[in-house]
DNA sequence: ATCCGAGCAGACGAAGCGTATCGTAAATAA
DNA sequence: TTATTTACGATACGCTTCGTCTGCTCGGAT
């Protein structure tokens, strides 16, 4: 008998995600309240705190409603230009709201190591694995070289994306995602 | 009249920085308190207030102390010998407390930009221009390529490294850090 | 001796934390 | 229908820390 009683209110659950994610969308997770949320969303904090046990989770909650919408069938002849196409399409999230997103997660995951696990088992680790995949393909292809170590090639070419997310001392753009994945293939081309 | 009134005194100034840095070194800066800073290095919490704005900027002033004791005067004849040890010597440093301060630093100028301002004009900047002069070096030398973007070999190489530091993902040891090295300067070495 | 900024101690209101209580709403089971 | 069960909303609670303020003493320069 797990359907007893009143079961839970999906709106109240769209709402308050809702609400996360539009006062994340120009704000940061430090200075974001539960109360503020609850507010915000027109419902009780005792429903929030009910289902999340605490705003880190909540926001990885309400960001993965919104990544999981992309999805991505685009296939190319050349591994290279696939990874270059991979590496474009994170750049274009991380200069927008997504981004934004992802560094107040990660900042988040600094005090707590559950949510950079998180972060990395529903979010990094599913884009290594396709990028791990096309670089397979490449080798096997005979674009890229065999002895190359895939999560060696993998940290070259994502690091430093997120090295710009983070630090923000480069700008973070279409020009940079090309030269960058271009450049960074340079170090395992045949 | 610069010299009026009673003078700063140097004996709290210690007290309190080494009280941070004892505190961060097993502790997160969101869970940081400037109380118990106070507390724990037996001064008023008011003279904290007076000097630091915020626990990210007094937490970027104790970790100054420690940093600026580093300093390094070998030299290699190769210039690609010499970045590998540059980055043999930050990643030993990151995977140590020193390593654990920087991720709070940058999780904390996530919400800050003053503090992401302050560490990278601090820090970020010169290791950047360090690792500069030795690229040209090496491009000088026939060691590298000439036509490559510095910035952009700059995050080929750090990248990485802050992505393991902060995202965890994978070890920041001596192993990575060389295998990284010379992996990065294949992309640029004629 | 006077001046004046620094340090110390304690109090303050504001805010958010996370929990508890209680009444009501919305489902299923008897 | 009625009882049962679980969720929701509203509110109150004690607690902690925040950053500021007040009032005092301390220690140098003038």
């Amino acid at each position: 008998m797990p359907n007893r009683g009143r079961p839970r209110s999906k709106e109240s659950t769209r709402k308050i995600l809702r609400a996360t994610r539009r006062l994340l969308a120009d704000g940061n997770l430090r200075d974001l309240a539960i109360e503020q949320v609850a507010r915000e969303a027109g419902v009780a904090k005792t429903t929030i705190y009910r289902w999340w046990p605490n705003k880190s989770i909540l926001v990885l909650e309400a960001f993965s409603e919104d990544i999981e919408r992309v999805k991505d069938f685009e296939t190319f002849q050349s591994a290279a230009e696939e990874i270059e196409h991979q590496v474009l399409r994170l750049v274009k999230r991380f200069a927008g709201v997504p981004g934004h997103i992802v560094k107040q997660i990660l900042a988040s995951g600094q005090a707590d190591p559950d949510v950079l696990r998180v972060y990395r088992e529903r979010f990094l680790e599913q884009r290594r694995r396709q990028a791990a995949e096309v670089l397979q393909r490449g080798i096997d292809q005979g674009e890229f070289r065999g002895d190359i170590d895939l999560d060696q090639a993998i940290d070259l070419i994502w690091g430093p994306v997120y090295f710009r997310l983070l630090l923000e001392h480069q700008p973070l753009d279409a020009q940079f995602a090309s030269t960058h994945a271009r450049f960074a293939l340079g170090a395992i081309r045949i």
